[in-house]
DNA sequence: TAATATTTTTAGACTTGTCTAAAAATATTA
DNA sequence: TAATATTTTTAGACAAGTCTAAAAATATTA
């Protein structure tokens, strides 16, 4: 149906429209790792065939078939990883590059009887939403820890940043998805996060409390 | 680490391999459906590479290395086909073109992980062997119906044709994989075989009889 | 073996997706 | 608001993979 290319400008130019309203030039090139040029090219192709809205100069945004387009691939995208986690024994910080070829296996059905042999999984191995063979799924409010105050906790519940490095250091501190944690205190100087988690305290920096996110409990 | 297209021509130079020594120009063609003239631009890419023996107008066969990728590409492929059979129940007429996108899927340690999930299958769901991780498999003896004489039988154990048509036929007549059948009968007028197989008599014709292989009994 | 037929290769063109360099438009700032 | 900086687009080129048409090599057959 598209193109391997396509697909990822699609997938790109969906995350992006997540922060904000219409996607830059610069952020897709960015986002992809291409240049600028590149960029506008596919814009015209990607117009052409009614899957964005593209005034040039003025960015652009998914019509209402880029998005169905855009969200199907992050569908298989999700479940591959969960079944590669689940299924396959890898570990939450090694699917991600597979699953970057696997989102662009064509067929709907497949997919569709991935999810059911897979029960229906809610959320990716990131915690990420799984979007229904419809599109559709809800995106749960997460606040990174950083924006927490002393003595309120939450559940880890996904991440900012999926980089294997991250990932890798959060398994080894065991701040894996649905563990719970409070805020103990958050140092002056630095801004470093004391939580509490088990029965165990531990810190963490800004930047790892920026980029961990939280369901937060209802006070 | 190679692209789709090189990995699709090794994978059909090696099959045409199979029945007699070099390949030809055409028959690539043929297989892949396309060009000669875009072939003989591919056997220059690959010999280039060492994938590939190539003279001009004295046809191609694969060095080590070819034959090693192509066999890989043929282990991921029946690999898939049996996980989409025998985990998310599709049929054995409905995977081949899955399979073809999902052959192309890099990590060889996906592959492997697959293979023990599975319970490392011997035979894809078409009867064809699946290489092991070194690219080892032992190609079985296989005949055709159409070989075998009155009273001889075996056990049906793959196809020549893999077509979605022939395949559903097989299914609805129930001449699947592992049934054993005897030939009764060859009528002599157009040779359709007459089998019985449980305790039911059927007949098929020469070409179907051509196109479905049997372990031959030991007499 | 010479004429003819077939196969294979070459030449030149096209598409997709990418790039660099330069031009045009928009945004920033003095 | 005018000058400057940044962003985006255009122009032209390139690699991969394909095609058609024509030329060259090989195979067939008279
Ligand atoms: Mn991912
Ligand atoms: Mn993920
Ligand atoms: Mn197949
Ligand atoms: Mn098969």
């Amino acid at each position: 149906m598209h193109t391997l290319a396509e697909e990822n400008y699609l997938k790109a130019i969906y995350k992006l429209s997540l922060q904000g309203n219409s996607v830059s030039t610069n952020q897709i090139a960015t986002a992809l790792a291409t240049k600028a040029s590149s960029v506008t090219d596919m814009m015209r192709k990607l117009a052409e065939k009614m899957l964005i809205n593209y005034t040039r100069y003025q960015g652009v945004s998914l019509t209402e078939t880029g998005q169905k387009v855009a969200i199907n691939i992050i569908r298989k995208h999700r479940l591959w990883e969960y079944f590669l986690v689940e299924k396959l024994n890898f570990k939450w910080d090694e699917v991600h590059e597979m699953a970057e070829e696997m989102e662009h296996i064509s067929s709907n059905e497949l997919i569709d009887r991935l999810d059911e042999f897979m029960g229906h999984p809610a959320r990716d191995p990131h915690g990420d939403p799984i979007p229904d063979s419809n599109g559709n799924f809800k995106k749960i409010d997460l606040k990174p820890i950083a924006t927490i105050a002393v003595n309120e906790g939450g559940v880890i519940s996904g991440v900012r940043d999926h980089s294997a490095v991250f990932l890798q250091y959060l398994e080894k501190q065991q701040l894996t998805i649905g563990k719970h944690i409070t805020v103990k205190d958050i140092i002056a100087y630095d801004n470093t996060v004391v939580l509490q988690m088990d029965n165990n305290t531990l810190q963490i920096s800004r930047e790892v409390a920026n980029n961990l996110l939280i369901t937060y409990d209802k006070i």
